[in-house]
RNA sequence: GGCGGCAUAGCCAAGUGGCUAAGGCGACGGUCUGCAAAACCGUUAUUCUCCGGUUCAAAUCCGGAUGCCGCCUCCA
């Protein structure tokens, strides 16, 4: 099956071929470190994950690498702000960043590269850029000339004309064109600072990432990945730098996903409409979020707000429950997995989506169509179905492992879910089990009124009672507040 | 102003030339139940913003209109 590719570049969908068979190399731009990485953070790195598990599920050896860029004038700005130093801003954000992605279940990249680390290469590309008369100084500043370069603005699809036409550009005198770009600023007093031949000073935005992609991966790479709003200038100048320095081609297929919108704005910082990951792990369970944005394919915007979180939460709930179906029939005293043939038919069809430029829309759709098969399966249980039951189960759960889904042991499910949702309703355990004790009697009694009164109470706080031949059980279910009252 | 994108059911969302227009959430009916719930089964878009055109055939291609969004400035 073949991998087909939307390329920035291009604007097409391309067959992908991949530079040295069976490797594949693969940079993503990473957060710049001065705050907490909220939910646009969040996609970007979950549709990048997905991107990698897919190609190592596919066999080939992903070179892997995703940087964090640590120097940075809003650094500078947020050490000031917090009183510490921007290494120590750096350091505190990081810390905060691998705690976002591990409870995310976002697997960590070959390497995670820091720009400060790299100086010296950067140098060195300046330097050549210089020599190449692709660049020029200016009172300790190097800009880069965008004229000189002539594919600038191949990427973003647009002229130097074009641009200056938008003349949103702040001109700046010292440089030779309004749309020349920093490659390495002089430091201002107080400014942390590195000596060069070209003067004191530190790195531009874009040079890092030039830098370390080269360094690690060489250039022409296979896929260059990132937030849509990289296209320009990030990206472009990147390019331009590294095609102008090396005379070669710089990335071969360019990725971006779409933003993240909060009431159809989208999500930035200057807007301060901005919600936090660590925000959403206290009322949400991390995959609820990976469910959302894989609903939804990679380059389109996709709408945050709650109701749709909620819905995704249910439906996340319905792929464990289904598991724990599976895990309470009766255990065959051996299992020997049975092909059951529907099931091979959906995962072969999710591996059709996947190859479709990543249509994880669709692929999670087989996964919902695989819970529905066990389910039936369940229903007109027999002995002999044990087999296949198991078979499908464990394709449903191989599957959603490649989208990052259902990471959790059922005992752990149940135990974080648990947690975080009476915390959010202001219950506790042993009250919870009192109204249920509570109900049990009164319905041994045969007050219904009561037995119902308790029940719609709990349902109220999001907890569903469900009477089994076992005995009475309870289950999470996200009602939203309008439906509630209705 | 320039460039790019989007418009599919109550909501979210796949599908981009031809089998019954995926899937999720919700709603309704059935089985089950004290009644429910869960689960399953069934129903919920004869039609894809509108108007033209191409074609034997279009949600899908082309032209136009309307509406929404993004980039052109720090941003995932």
């Amino acid at each position: 099956m073949a991998l087909k590719i939307y390329n920035t570049l291009t604007l097409k969908k391309e067959a992908f071929k991949p530079i040295e068979k069976n490797v594949i190399k693969l940079y993503v731009c990473g957060v710049t470190v001065y705050g907490h990485c909220h939910i646009g953070h969040a996609r970007s790195a979950i549709v990048f994950d997905v991107v990698y598990r897919y190609l190592l599920e596919k066999g080939y050896n992903v070179i892997f690498i995703k940087n964090f860029t640590d120097i940075d004038d809003k650094i500078i700005r947020r050490a000031s702000e917090e009183g510490i130093s921007w290494k120590e801003v750096g350091e505190k954000y990081i810390k905060s960043f691998y705690e976002d992605m591990d409870a995310l279940h976002v697997l960590r990249p070959v390497h995670e590269p820091r720009a400060t680390e790299h100086i010296e290469d950067m140098v060195r590309l300046v330097e050549t850029l210089l020599e190449k008369g692709y660049a020029y100084k200016v009172n300790g500043n190097v800009y880069f000339s965008v004229e000189r370069y002539k594919k600038y603005g191949e990427l973003s699809k647009r002229t130097l004309e074009e641009m200056l036409a938008g003349a949103r550009v702040e001109i700046d005198e010292r440089k030779k064109n309004p749309l020349d770009f920093a490659l390495w600023k002089a430091s201002k007093e107080g400014e942390p600072f590195w000596e060069t031949p070209f003067g004191t000073g530190r790195p531009g935005w874009h040079i890092e990432c030039s830098v370390m992609s080269t360094k690690y991966l060489n250039n022409p790479f296979d896929i260059h990945g990132g937030g849509k709003d990289l296209i320009f200038p990030h990206h472009e100048n990147e390019k331009a730098q590294t095609e102008a320095a090396t005379g070669k081609p710089f990335v071969n297929y360019w990725m971006h996903n779409g933003f993240v919108n909060m009431e159809k704005e989208k999500m930035s910082k200057s807007i301060g409409n901005i919600f936090l990951i660590k925000d959403f792990l206290k009322n949400h369970h991390p995959e609820a979020l990976r469910l959302f944005f894989l609903s939804t394919h990679y380059r389109n915007p996709i709408d945050y707000n709650e109701q749709s979180l909620e819905d995704m939460h249910n439906a996340l709930l319905r792929l464990y429950y289904t598991l724990e179906r599976v895990s309470k029939l009766q255990p065959a005293k051996i299992i020997k997995p049975k092909r059951h043939i529907p099931a091979d038919e959906l995962f072969n069809r999710f591996y059709k989506a996947m190859d479709d430029d990543f249509n994880t829309a669709l692929a999670l759709s087989y996964i919902f169509e695989l819970s529905k098969m066990l389910n039936r399966m369940i229903d007109e249980y027999d002995e002999s179905a044990i087999h296949s039951i198991h078979y499908t189960q464990n394709l449903m759960v191989r599957l959603a492992r490649i989208l990052g889904l259902l990471n959790d042991d059922l005992q752990t499910f149940h135990h974080n879910e648990t947690q975080r949702h009476l915390e959010a309703k202001g219950l506790d355990m042993e009250t919870l089990e009192k109204m249920i004790h509570e109900r049990t009697d009164a319905r041994k009694n045969k007050n219904f009124k009561k037995a119902d009164g308790i029940r719609n109470l709990l349902l109220e706080k999001g907890i569903m009672l469900l009477d089994t031949p076992a005995g009475t059980e309870w289950r999470i279910k996200y009602i939203s507040p309008m439906k509630g009252e209705e």
